[in-house]
DNA sequence: CATTTACCCTGATCGC
DNA sequence: TGCGATCAGGGTAAAT
């Protein structure tokens, strides 16, 4: 499930392949991943287009293109987006892009839960999720202040707001329950009911558990891959998330997996209150 | 606005 | 061993 850090990582590994490469022929072999246009106006509005830059906002991944056109990419839970020689022979690949340097771009997504737009750099504001994003975590727009606000006006339990993209952009299931264990937060406690020592813990540890996660390059359970197909390693340094049974690392205290606002959740009954 | 629910989907795993 | 049920889960739309 690419969460902020993954979709950095691809992003990253991506950006040198793709600067400068023309898009030569589009394939669709699933129509519904593509929201906007329709599947065939994207083929076609995509094809012939040079890429200028390699953008992301929250989990989305923003390809600007030449002519004032942005790609925009969200993977969902088992998009993949892999850079290679060829067209991948894979039972899941439901697009794949030919690039002028006779390199392929494949998008493989086993549930199909991912989306495309191909859209004028001025209406992307229609892509509602893209429109109603909360700040970037990993820049200067993201202020303890605004958070905590934020936080005041909510009475679900802080795990959930935390998944709220509108709050702060990029956290999703891993690095929520690794941003609460690092701050000492049980996850069920109502938000509006953080204070503002607390709400301060939390900022600086969504922070540093979306850095490890990227100074890590990710982290691989099943699917994520970057865009070379290669696997992340911060699966090894979590704390809690798919720890359930496990001994804290902290404090040797068994790991609790539960369910908040319909979501797993792990987090240790010891160190967080 | 805030919140809740249904929905999209396939493969792994669970329970009997 | 077989097989149906359940789980995994991001984010949007629609309903409340």
């Amino acid at each position: 499930m690419p969460e902020l850090p993954e979709v950095e990582t691809i992003r990253r590994s991506l950006e040198p392949k793709l600067l400068g490469r023309t898009i030569e022929k589009v394939y669709v072999f699933l129509e519904r991943i593509v929201k906007k246009p329709g599947a065939g106006e994207f083929s076609r509005l995509l094809a012939g287009r040079k890429i200028i830059s390699l953008d992301r906002r929250g989990k989305y991944l923003l390809v600007r293109l030449e002519g004032d056109y942005t790609w925009v990419v969200h993977l969902r839970m088992t998009g993949q987006l892999i850079y290679a020689p060829e067209k991948l022979k894979h039972r899941h690949l439901r697009l794949a892009f030919l690039l002028d340097n006779g390199h392929w771009l494949n998008f493989i997504d086993m549930r199909t839960f991912g989306s495309m737009y191909l859209l004028p750099d001025d209406r992307l504001g229609e892509i509602r999720g893209l429109a109603t994003m909360g700040p970037e975590p990993l820049s200067d727009r993201f202020s303890v202040e605004e958070f905590y606000r934020r936080l005041q006006k909510r009475k679900r339990a802080v795990k959930t707001v935390l998944l709220d993209q509108t709050v702060v952009a990029g956290l999703g299931n891993i690095y929520a329950d690794e941003a609460l264990f690092l701050a000492g937060i049980d996850p069920r406690r109502e938000a509006a009911s953080l204070s503002k020592t607390e709400v301060e813990r939390l900022y600086q540890a969504v922070v540093r558990a979306l850095r490890q996660g990227l100074r890590n390059r990710g982290t691989t359970f099943r699917d994520y891959l970057d865009g070379a197909g290669e696997k992340g390693k911060n699966q090894y340094y979590l704390n809690v998330y798919h720890r359930g049974g496990k001994p804290c690392r902290r404090c040797g205290t068994g790991i609790v997996k539960i369910r908040v606002g319909g979501r797993g959740t792990s987090f240790c009954p010891n160190c967080q209150k």
